[in-house]
DNA sequence: CGTCTATTTGAATGTACTCAAAAGCGGTGG
DNA sequence: CCACCGCTTTTGAGTACATTCAAATAGACG
């Protein structure tokens, strides 16, 4: 149950077996079912949760009543809103599951002694985020100065197999287009092959 | 020297007078010019500084040569390339200084040894992190879904007193696009009224 | 099989870019 | 003090990128 959250942590700090067992006691295993809400707009995000199998999106409404993906969560990610979590306010994200999905999920009260118990995990959580900082940097400088054709193909190139795992009006809600667009690139760059 | 400093940190922990001496000890005061680069795409960043004094800008080339502006850093603001600076490896972004700076610069040694001696250091980095995590998380999701006329807008009431600090280019540059059309926009805006 | 949802296609429209030219503006040297 | 230079901003025309809406087609599923 643990093995894959295991591998995911010693990427970045080294636990002994004695450590790493404090460190994944407070964590339970929710399983979650297809179209299952985690996380809704308004509500406190109560956990941070690594997923063991299936697939999520973490999502927002934008003025319009429009769905936007900022990302998708399969094995091996991790799903919360961090700031949310973090200050303990009300999110302004959604959080679904896209297939039945198993996380192991982490509350506040319980992170927070982690942090005291284990200090170690401080240094994992602030080189955890700058990782994903530095990630959602490289997608705001290719948001900034790519056309939608070209994310697309970094897209594909970046997460290959996931696009399988998603309906095109997901993929086109990551890439903040429409997915009318999205079936006119997608057959434009068919042609050129 | 370094009241700025100390105010900044406060916002996320607290330090005793002491502890406060030994975090700001291996900090220096750079003073750049207008105009100078403190960080060049392809060298692996040296330094994390704290802008005291002045203005400057993150920015990058895209495919087609043009810069774009990932952010501004004025009194107050943090700047590196986490990502480089972290891992050590070579840089994607350009820092320059817009007008004649003040900066109070930690290098990559010094912070690891400040890490192991001021454990509470790792977490301000890392609620740091996460908060600067959680902006550019909003700005992705303001790029997803905004026009560039709305973008303007948050712009300058996101940050009130910056545009006057920059040129019309910088901020075409932040808002990621061209200048002559932010041009149209201020055009647009100012007849509204 | 029918129903519901996802995808494709086309036409019309809106948003933003490119290129070129003109206007504005600040600094510098004569 | 003014003339000139270089740089920024403005403006317009033409074009490219992307959206909206409506309708047709294709898949998925009970």
């Amino acid at each position: 149950m643990y093995t894959l959250l295991r591998e995911n942590i010693e990427k970045h700090i080294h636990l002994t077996d004695e450590e790493f067992a404090q460190f994944s006691a407070p964590f339970y295993l929710q399983k979650v079912k297809k179209k299952q809400m985690l996380l809704r707009e308004g509500e406190i995000c109560k956990f941070e949760g690594f997923v063991n199998k299936g697939c999520l999106r973490v999502y927002y409404l934008d003025e319009s009543g429009f769905e936007k993906v900022l990302y998708f969560a399969v094995e091996g990610w991790w799903i919360a809103d961090i700031d949310s979590f973090t200050n303990q306010t009300p999110s302004i994200l959604n959080v679904e599951a896209l297939e039945d999905s198993e996380i192991l999920m982490i509350t506040y009260p319980y992170k927070l002694i982690l942090y005291e118990t284990l200090p170690k995990v401080e240094k994992l959580f602030r080189v955890m985020t700058q990782k994903t900082h530095a990630a959602l940097q490289r997608r705001m400088i290719s948001s900034l100065s790519k056309t939608a054709d070209k994310r697309y193909l970094e897209f594909i190139l970046k997460y290959p197999q996931l696009e399988q795992r998603l309906s095109q009006q997901q993929v086109a809600a990551y890439l903040g287009i429409s997915h009318e667009f999205l079936s006119k690139i997608k057959k434009k760059i068919s042609k050129l092959r």
